[in-house]
DNA sequence: CTCAGCCTTCTTTTT
DNA sequence: GAAGGCTGAG
């Protein structure tokens, strides 16, 4: 039995062991959310609730997998069939289930954000010429998806988001209608696609929304304050049978609002439910109190918030570090030294942290970590199943899975030697005449009246997808990906990059992680929701002993927490990112972004900025540091009750 | 007509 | 560092 009093503290105790009906649950930073999110699940297990009658909504698929685990540790057993994952994860269960019933396939494939904006790009050129100022397939992707997320039409996302986009709007319309058709056709959805569907599902079938509804006693949401309108109806929804929902989240941690999400949602959640009872957590356990009253200064200059007052229960440490320096280079140099001196008197690298606003913002320190050999875990840049040669193999699994799947067709196709952007269209055309176009592939008819220059290329395509299909779908999907490989495309990879062995490294552990898997539907629905190679791992359940510095975005950081911090690249322009402050909001967005980096630090905090920097044709120009440190020091003009120290450069 | 290689352009954040 | 556009070669 798990002692609930002895554990948490008295403000966690009380939401942990609250009744049913809404709950909102704001928890500061540090607060105990996750740790009081893992005691509710066991406090609602061990009063008997069954756990495929509880569901847990979080925003990653690495937080959904930590939650499970610690449950699973704190009542001694296995959850078996609890309802945990990522909206999108959860939606695309129940899709599974009921494809039918909003004139879906059953056997549809997911699209991933690239190949969604590659097939507007594609959809928009066949539209004819079109101005140079129109919108490229990924800006056009982020319109529609904002239109989902936010619930309204497109004629608002352009009209409160994109106004230099009216023009466009009746093309941008066309081309709405003719993705939504082209999917269709292909047997496809992308990712809003899945809870879009799934509340268009609960909407019209109010038998299937009982059914689903009537087994979730309980629903707990985390990182509430990232919700957009779209998963909060879906939520809402499957909530409505028993009303027993439990949100928790920070206002003051809101840094989503480019794909939709509202902290408006947990500002107004006492509205919608005007029975809910409401908790605060707002003590601290993280950082010490030096770096919890920059955090609580930075965020006081936000207006649109609900107030709480973070208190450090830890006892003093040493004031955050404010570094000015002269350029990235510099600050690379620095941030290196110091990691450096660090490892040497004994911190574990694992325990350090480098955060920034913008990937390319930590290139220097890339290089410069590389140039010492200090080992870095980048999480950031590409994601792993972004990568070519991944989408590559896995394309002509795709193939065998859903043989309507233009996409994967071209692509793969396009690999080969001579063939182009034609030959496949070609191959695709004659292919796709036919119900099953495998069947066409596999005749002799497929390379009449194919350019002969391209005939051995084709013929190489068709030796892979012979051995992808020679078991129908009842192969393993591993043994699947091995044979793409062993078929040829380890040879393209070795003709085609200098790093091939590093990819081929890759497919391995790709095929590996295959390995859970029974049919190529399981696997390749699950890939196209997770992101990256960390993540596989973690799947696994052979994360790597913390023994590398972590680079990582702020985004990505949100949620963790290490010893030190080094935030970089806090130079105006650099953060608040330029672009970034254009938007409605996008200073306070910003600045919670700010906090919420300042807030991963427990003893440790470096704050770094390069005056100079350099810009692509015109040399270096000279930037202040953030407006987010000027106004904390505005105000304190004595050093002493400044709640930075300030670094001397001669230091390095 | 088709492909491949070179050039320019842009690079915020992510399930 | 990658994706689209342009141009020369086949």
């Amino acid at each position: 039995m798990i002692d609930y009093r002895k554990d948490l503290n008295p403000e966690q105790f009380r939401a942990v062991t609250a009744g049913g009906g809404p709950i909102l649950v704001i928890a500061g930073a540090g607060s105990g959310k996750t740790r009081t999110l893992t005691y509710r699940v066991a406090y609602l297990v061990e009063s008997g609730i069954r756990p495929e009658n509880i569901l847990l909504a979080t925003f990653t698929n690495k937080a959904a997998k930590e939650m499970t685990c610690r449950v699973e540790t704190l009542i001694g057993m296995e959850l078996g069939r609890l309802w945990a994952g990522t909206f999108h994860h959860i939606a695309h269960l129940i899709l599974r289930r009921f494809a039918s019933r909003v004139g879906l396939e059953r056997r549809f494939g997911i699209m991933d954000e690239e190949d969604a904006a590659h097939l507007l790009g594609t959809i928009s050129r066949s539209l004819g010429d079109l101005p140079d100022e129109f919108p490229r397939g990924n800006v056009i992707r982020e319109i529609f998806s904002l239109g989902v997320n936010t619930q309204t039409d497109v004629e608002a996302v352009v009209a409160f988001r994109y106004p230099y986009f009216t023009d466009c709007l009746d093309k941008l319309l066309e081309i709405k209608s003719l993705y939504r058709d082209r999917k269709m056709e292909m047997n496809l959805v992308d990712f809003d696609d899945l809870i879009f569907y799934c509340v268009e599902l609960f909407r019209s079938c109010p038998d299937v929304l009982e059914e689903l509804a009537g087994g979730l006693h309980y629903v707990l949401v985390d990182e509430y304050q990232d919700t957009s309108a779209l998963q909060n109806e879906f939520i809402d929804r499957l909530a409505s049978s028993h009303r027993n929902l439990m949100v928790v989240g920070d206002d003051a941690q809101s840094i989503y609002s480019f794909r939709g999400a509202d902290f408006g949602h947990i500002m107004e959640f006492g509205r919608k439910y005007p029975d809910a009872a409401i908790y605060k957590l707002e003590t601290n356990y993280r950082s010490t109190p030096e770096i919890l009253d920059l955090a609580n200064r930075s965020i006081a200059n936000n207006e649109r918030q609900f107030f709480k007052e973070l208190k450090s229960i830890r006892g003093p440490g040493a004031r955050p570090a404010l570094v000015p320096l002269r350029t990235s280079v510099q600050q690379a140099e620095f941030v290196a030294q110091r990691l450096g001196e660090f490892v040497l008197s004994g911190s574990a690298p694992g325990e350090i942290a480098v955060l920034y606003r913008a990937h390319f913002h930590s290139m220097e320190l890339q290089m410069e970590l590389t140039r010492r050999s200090i080992p870095f875990e980048i999480r950031s840049g590409i994601r792993f199943f972004e990568q070519a040669h991944v989408k590559d193999a896995v394309s002509f699994l795709r193939i065998a899975a859903n043989p309507r799947d233009e996409n994967a067709w071209m692509r793969s196709l396009s690999l080969f030697g001579k063939v182009g952007k034609k030959t496949a269209e070609k191959a695709w055309k004659k292919v796709s005449e036919k119900e099953d176009p495998l069947d066409v592939l596999m005749s002799d008819e497929f390379l009449k009246d194919m350019p002969k220059a391209a005939r051995a290329g084709l013929e190489e395509f068709r030796k892979i997808m012979r051995g992808v299909t020679e078991d129908g779908l009842d192969g393993f999907p591993a043994v699947l990906l091995e044979r793409v490989i062993d078929e040829g495309y380890g040879d393209h990879l070795r003709s085609r990059f200098p790093d091939a062995q590093s990819r081929a490294d890759d497919l391995s552990q790709l095929s590996r992680y295959a390995a859970q898997f029974r049919t190529l539907h399981d696997f390749l629905g699950e890939l196209a929701l997770f992101t990256s190679a960390a993540e596989i791992d973690r799947a696994q359940g052979r994360e790597r002993p913390e023994d590398r510095v972590v680079l990582s975005t702020i985004h990505q950081a949100k949620g963790l927490e290490w010893s030190v911090v080094f935030l970089i690249g806090c130079a105006e322009g650099m953060f608040p990112l330029a672009r970034a402050l254009k938007e409605d909001g996008g200073e306070e967005e910003e600045r919670r972004l700010f906090y919420v980096a300042a807030t991963r630090a427990k003893d440790e905090l470096y704050i770094c900025y390069p005056s100079m920097v350099f810009r692509r044709g015109l040399g270096g120009t000279y930037m202040g540091p953030s407006r987010f440190i000027e106004e904390i020091r505005w105000g304190c003009a004595k050093q002493e009750s400044s709640p930075f120290e300030l670094w001397q450069i001669s230091n390095l």
